[in-house]
DNA sequence: GTAATACCTAAACCTGACTTTAGGTCAAGG
DNA sequence: CCTTGACCTAAAGTCAGGTTTAGGTATTAC
């Protein structure tokens, strides 16, 4: 069995000192294991933590995380819970994916619009012909970024 | 010409009044209109609203997205340096969405590991197997979501 | 004329996710 | 011995991005 201290698992994964206390702190790590005081972080933490970023990177709040650990400690009876927890990030990643599609689809168009700008030395013929007779694929990034 | 009064805008956006209010304080429509004391909104707005949304969505700053927006007023001497907004952009979201996708395969990792847990009634058996015998895609979820 | 709406400002407040500060413990090295 | 380094806690501070509050104005509807 292996253990790391704070400062070593800090290291691990490029994270400050003081965030992996305050993780603790909010009861990220229930299960975590002490030797004078000292935290002893062993694997399950380590993939604790993966897991911790993975859902922060899914947009889910450090409150709702904790949950999701305390589930882990709770045992098989959580399986469910756990598993719906996933797929709901799943749908809110697939969501955020989609909205992400659309911003680019606007910065694609606005690139190209400040490209033809500085051509131009002026956007003013741009501005004229937004309703329809700019070229078909510039147009579609536009409008694609409304819905 | 048509404005639009800062309630009609908001019922457009789907955002409260006080947000557009404090976008208008941060220095986000520069050119905004007054009628006896009064937002008008024009067209100018509307779309600068629009580009507000996608900078957001984008990851920026309101701080930043004030100075883009100064330099639209700014007339055509800041066409390249708007031009290079976009481009920094397009590439924030990029990178974004890589970080999403790798996200998202430990989301699929984690719904297979759960849904193998329930069939099994204990996640013991695919801990245990965790190195190197599970199936070769689900495996690679794992690991993709690592790099 | 008066009451309801829709707007206005300045300033205080809120939330989440950390970070910083101040003061303390403990083990190893010179 | 004593100092350096790595750890500890509780509590206060920070920051972005708003939201709420308190008090006021102007227009419209009865």
């Amino acid at each position: 069995m292996c253990s790391y201290s704070i400062g070593q698992v800090a290291e691990m994964f490029g994270l400050p000192i003081s965030t992996l206390r305050y993780y603790d702190k909010e009861g990220l790590f229930p299960e975590l294991a002490r030797s004078a005081g000292r935290r002893q972080f062993s694997d399950r933490e380590i993939e604790a933590l993966r897991v911790i970023e993975c859902l922060k990177a899914s947009g889910l709040e450090i409150k709702d995380i904790k949950q999701f650990m305390q589930w882990c400690s709770d045992g098989p009876s959580t399986y469910a819970a756990r598993r719906q927890l996933f797929e709901d990030r799943r749908k809110a990643v697939e969501e955020e994916m989609k909205q992400l599609q659309k911003t680019m689809d606007l910065l694609n168009y606005k690139c190209w619009y400040y490209e033809t700008a500085m051509k131009d030395g002026t956007e003013d013929n741009i501005q004229d012909m937004l309703p329809d007779n700019l070229p078909a694929d510039i147009q579609k990034l536009y409008d694609n970024s409304f819905r």
